[in-house]
DNA sequence: CGCCCTTTTGAAGAAAATCAAGGGCAGTGG
DNA sequence: CCACTGCCCTTGATTTTCTTCAAAAGGGCG
């Protein structure tokens, strides 16, 4: 595998020059395996290099004093992870691996190097940390009800997936548990499987053996009032598109 | 009033050299007025200027469909709003005063510029990115407990107001109100309303006519499970300190 | 086949929302 | 100076949502 998707999400992010392609095919990558559940970076580490995503699903997360846990994102092949290595800040939370993973590590002043050198890049950087900080948000604003915070996430997750050619058609691979998705919501397992169910019951979606089937992407879009424009805010027509 | 919270917070983020100093008060700045309730950045907006929060306390909100709303941030003096401006990207969010403002308008490719030339700016900039995004992931982190929840924002209010040099032995001036405290936590007014009076009748805190005043540091910290770190990212001494 | 992990189901309990109404305080205007 | 008004805080009763606890049923893999 060679610069796939870094090249895949850059160029979905701004207009890269021939130039901007060649500097980001010449960044010395070196790839790692990560299994399933072992960490990819620990809280309170500094790290020096900045860590993409080449290949399976990883989430960034905070246990809490009691054991519990809260998933703050979820990473998808293509996104970075180890920012904080180009201003040397420690991390605030842990990444952890979902599923098998490989994982990208970039010398972090040799990106900072090329961000510094190509404004492109610079402004993609900037943008995927902006898309970043929007997905938070709207993960607070749709926490408080776990029905639309369900249909929201799959949402976000199938549009993402799309984004780097992992979804098409309404069906995408989405290989997390239900305790995963609980946790990322906020809410417990058990009651993540009866909003699965509800909305498997209601013909909106099917989701099972880490197969997510949009069944009515409108219904699903209706409850999960998801708007896509918060992951493409460069796209100025602020229409309420669909998933498609 | 020069550029005071500029820098006392770009100094609060880095060693800043003379020339950056200079630099910075150099920075064309125009101020203006917001009044409380009014907005300072519509969402959808695509802001040339990055904006300076110089005096008020500000929120970033998003409002649901059915009227509610939830704020995902607090603007103090000193912070930045609308840096989609060095990326031109929209915004997905709305920002708006909560008291009266004084906002500073800075050029967007003036700051990029300057963000260009000085790393010690450009790593300021990023470390206050980072520093929000990991506030925005303590909240999510700790909205599943609304004691928990808004003994942590308190603590967290705290300490970004002594920053900038608004909070001091204990007390410090909040202006919210209850219901602004309560859609920051994804919880109602009524409910946040006990929550206050329940930390107030433990005497952990006194929190009225927007005066907080906090009795009981160590039970406050303690309560809201608060760890400063995340909010000084750099300094690599993972020591659980108290409020200090 | 048997084991572990994940999903599913049920019942009881806790947390927070909702609905409704009263009370305080500050600013406004007579 | 005092009454009025609007906003915010406070309190109580009821309902909804979600958790907790417990246990059973699938499914994949050695």
């Amino acid at each position: 595998m060679e610069q796939g998707v870094l090249l895949t999400k850059m160029a979905s992010l701004v207009a890269l020059t021939d130039e901007d392609r060649r500097a980001l095919d010449a960044l010395p990558i070196i790839d790692t395996k990560v299994a399933r559940r072992r960490p990819i970076m620990p809280q309170g580490a500094q790290p020096d290099y900045v860590y993409l995503l080449r290949s399976g699903w990883a989430a960034r997360h905070e246990v809490r004093a009691d054991g519990s846990r809260r998933i703050t994102g979820f990473l998808l092949p293509g996104d970075f992870c180890g920012i904080h290595a180009i201003c040397h800040a420690a991390m605030d939370h842990a990444i952890i691996a979902l599923t098998d993973c490989v994982v990208g590590k970039i010398d972090g002043s040799a990106f900072a190097d090329l961000c510094h050198q190509s404004s492109a890049i610079n402004q993609a950087v900037w943008r995927a940390k902006l898309i970043e900080e929007a997905v938070l948000r709207k993960w607070l604003l749709f926490s408080t009800d776990s029905y639309q915070g369900v249909a929201h996430l799959l949402c976000e997750l199938y549009v993402r997936a799309a984004v780097v050619g992992l979804a098409a058609d309404g069906q995408c691979r989405v290989p997390l548990t239900q305790e995963e998705i609980g946790d990322a919501l906020g809410i417990t397992a058990v009651h993540t499987n009866r909003v699965i169910q509800r909305l498997r019951g209601e013909g909106i979606i099917d989701l099972s053996h880490h197969e997510l089937t949009i069944r009515d992407a409108a219904a699903l879009t209706r409850a999960g009032a998801f708007d896509r424009s918060y992951l493409e805010p460069w796209l100025s027509e602020n229409a309420i598109s669909l998933l498609g």
